[in-house]
DNA sequence: GTTAAAATTGAACAACTGCTCAAATTGGAA
DNA sequence: TTCCAATTTGAGCAGTTGTTCAATTTTAAC
């Protein structure tokens, strides 16, 4: 039996993943992504069901991608402190060129998405969730290998950051300043880093 | 000759910019518009040229509103200082239940628009900066009346403040955590008042 | 090689999109 | 009161939307 799929679908998620974030939910047309993943339609919603479950194994896809180069941003500097740093001016700065949009993929779905769509909406909620869980990990290691002050509350601080990350690429997406955002991230880090 | 408008085209816009405001550009059909401005597409298309058109008096009307806001809070409060930060409150905590969006309508139009809109996009970037642009002047004025340090950079500062008002609204569509969000506007302005 | 279940195809559907325009209505000027 | 340009109306156009499904193709098991 032809019970095997002939496309990779971790590859189909992907290049929906890009077309959605640069586009967003309702300015990809099924067609765009039929073109984009190169699959019929039939195809697509036996795989995903709808529109909204290949946007939901986007987001997913996206979160995944995140958190794994937060992962490599933290060994290839070997400290938390510097390696969040690192993974934010990566976001932020060097990644702008070659994302498909200078914002976050997860601000931009809590952005647009409404009532009418209130599990997309909940999931981008959660997925944002799990990444201020994800800092806050991240400030804990910190704190217990000396790098961040024993009094700070890395709970606190990693709601601190979210605010930050969302705000600087929101901002840069605004404003063009390459120059002032960077200076920003470092501003945050040296206030951290500091000892209070 | 009947060469006058039956409908108030102040009024028109106000309800338009509410349905833009909370259903984005995208989200919001033609249809959807008639009906909340009670026009025909001929008056509408006689009036503004196209959905274009209208969305972009919309944000007119949605930047000239925060202006606004933003000055009486000044007036309120009487302090610059003080009037900024009671703003940012108000528009971020107390208006939340009453507006169509947890977030700034400027940050959905930037977020969802792409070159296909240049204009639109153009315009929303333009107001964007002019609002950083009001906060630099409040921030001077607070500078010149003592309530800001000597040596502080109220430019800088304006970026600064743009950053976290977007971070904050954005942040708080995404968690609903009220009580962080409120601990972290009072934050930013105890570092302001503080003297350095 | 035959079989049959699974996967793929693409034409087509009904609803919706932004927008146009000829016809009807309006109301100030003469 | 008559006139006519400005305004309003709403039916409707051409294109797009998300989605379905009968027909076709594929391929593992026998």
């Amino acid at each position: 039996m032809a019970n095997v799929a002939k496309y990779d679908r971790a590859d189909v998620i992907k290049k929906a993943m890009l077309l959605f974030w640069e586009k967003g939910f309702n300015g990809t047309s099924t067609r765009d992504l039929q073109q984009a993943v190169n699959l019929r339609p039939g195809s697509i919603y036996s795989a995903f069901g709808s529109k909204e479950g290949l946007f939901k194994e986007a987001l997913r896809c996206y979160s995944v991608n995140a958190y794994a180069l937060l992962q490599e941003k933290i060994l290839q500097q070997g400290s938390p402190l510097s390696g969040l740093q690192a993974f934010i001016h990566c976001v932020v700065i060097s990644n702008r060129s070659s994302a498909p949009s200078d914002m976050c993929m997860l601000v931009k779905a809590v952005a647009e998405l409404t009532d009418s769509s209130p599990e997309l909406l909940q999931e981008s909620q959660a997925l944002m969730k799990k990444g201020e869980l994800s800092f806050a990990r991240v400030l804990q290691e910190a704190q217990a290998k000396g790098e961040l002050s024993s009094s700070a509350d890395p709970q606190a601080l990693a709601k601190y950051i979210q605010v930050q990350l969302i705000g600087l690429r929101t901002y840069l997406r605004t404003s063009n300043d390459v120059v002032a955002v960077e200076q920003l991230i470092e501003d945050i880090f040296d206030m951290l880093k500091a000892p209070h």
